[in-house]
DNA sequence: TCCGGATCCTTGACGTCTAAAAATTCTCGC
DNA sequence: GCGAGAATTTTTAGACGTCAAGGATCCGGA
């Protein structure tokens, strides 16, 4: 953190002036705000507390639900990214002993990854701490108003999603410039 | 896209059963699905409409508030990052003739960062359609909800804020392991 | 059987991010 | 003036993240 930049310095909301009739807009930039907000903390701690990162907490994290093990392809739709990440991630969580690869059996080109005891001891203890880090985050909060935003957030998700699964005009696709040496 | 794990392949939404008593784990899981949703499709059609990324979007986007210009310093804690990361935005849009640098004149130390008019320009196209894109993306949302949400993630925030300025135990600080060659 | 296509995963090039250290420059008490 | 320390920025090392291309494997017909 020592030489991150500070927000708090800042005169305002930097997020607060896009005008009156545009809530959409506004919607989407309180929400991008309000992510990073506890985003960056909760890396914070992860680091500070477990010499951990976010992305190896949340593949953890899927893996603990699945006690058999996942293959790369489920495991990455479940953390929404690439293969690709994934192989990573799961590089390092393999060297500090924490996750397990196996080949498949039935199919050599899938293999699938799980929990080692240490891996899965130390994700519990995270959790744990990550659950009440969260709680104390969003302690001020109401309950009732935790309901609310549960709920209405549950619609804008499917809002989103509705959106995205209607295919759109796909307006001129302009091939990228740069990523070429 | 092509290799991208894609999330309507999975079961079912892996952010729903944290369990009923655990509503402020189920609200930030949730808060971060819609965010990752919304922001990994406008990142791809930045990518295709205008060859660009968010994180470029998004400096340009508040350097366009400040005509006269920002410090690095005072755009780092505005886009909410570390300051080195953003030497390396502002290099990328400086080559790209987009945003221009100035070495201050009563502090040689600090330089102020600026839209040049080719910035300008190619910023006000890009913002409209992004701001088309955000209303098509939660076009579904009743325009009450919107409200409501809007003040709720704004309860929330200055929740999270509350917490995050009220200084903690500060438990135990571990040093890290990793980060040595 | 064998070959073309699909699937699974990794690799490679590049961009973004952090924390921490290094390089500059400024400020201020003496 | 001068030197210690503060302030501003860049640099560095490493972790993530994307997409696209490649390698291995599997599968389903001719």
């Amino acid at each position: 953190m020592a030489e991150r930049a500070d927000p708090s310095q800042v005169p305002a909301d930097y997020e607060t002036d896009a005008g009156d009739r545009h809530d959409q807009l506004r919607l989407w930039l309180r929400l991008l705000s309000c992510t990073f907000l506890v985003e960056n903390e909760i890396r914070t701690r992860l680091a500070q507390s477990f010499d951990t990162t976010l992305p190896r907490f949340d593949l953890m994290a899927q893996l603990d639900r699945v006690p058999e093990g996942l293959t790369m392809s489920a495991l990455s739709a479940r953390l929404m990214v690439s293969n690709g990440n994934t192989t990573g991630i799961v590089e390092r969580l393999v060297a500090e002993g924490l996750v397990r690869r196996t080949v498949s059996d039935t199919d050599r080109r899938s293999t699938s990854v799980s929990l080692t005891a240490k891996g899965r001891a130390a994700f519990k203890t995270m959790a744990a701490q990550h659950e009440a880090w969260i709680r104390e985050l969003f302690g001020e909060l109401e309950p009732a108003q935790t309901k609310r935003l549960l709920s209405l957030l549950g619609a804008a998700k499917e809002a989103v999603r509705t959106s995205l699964a209607t295919p759109r005009p796909a307006a001129a696709p302009r091939r990228r410039k740069r990523a070429k040496a």
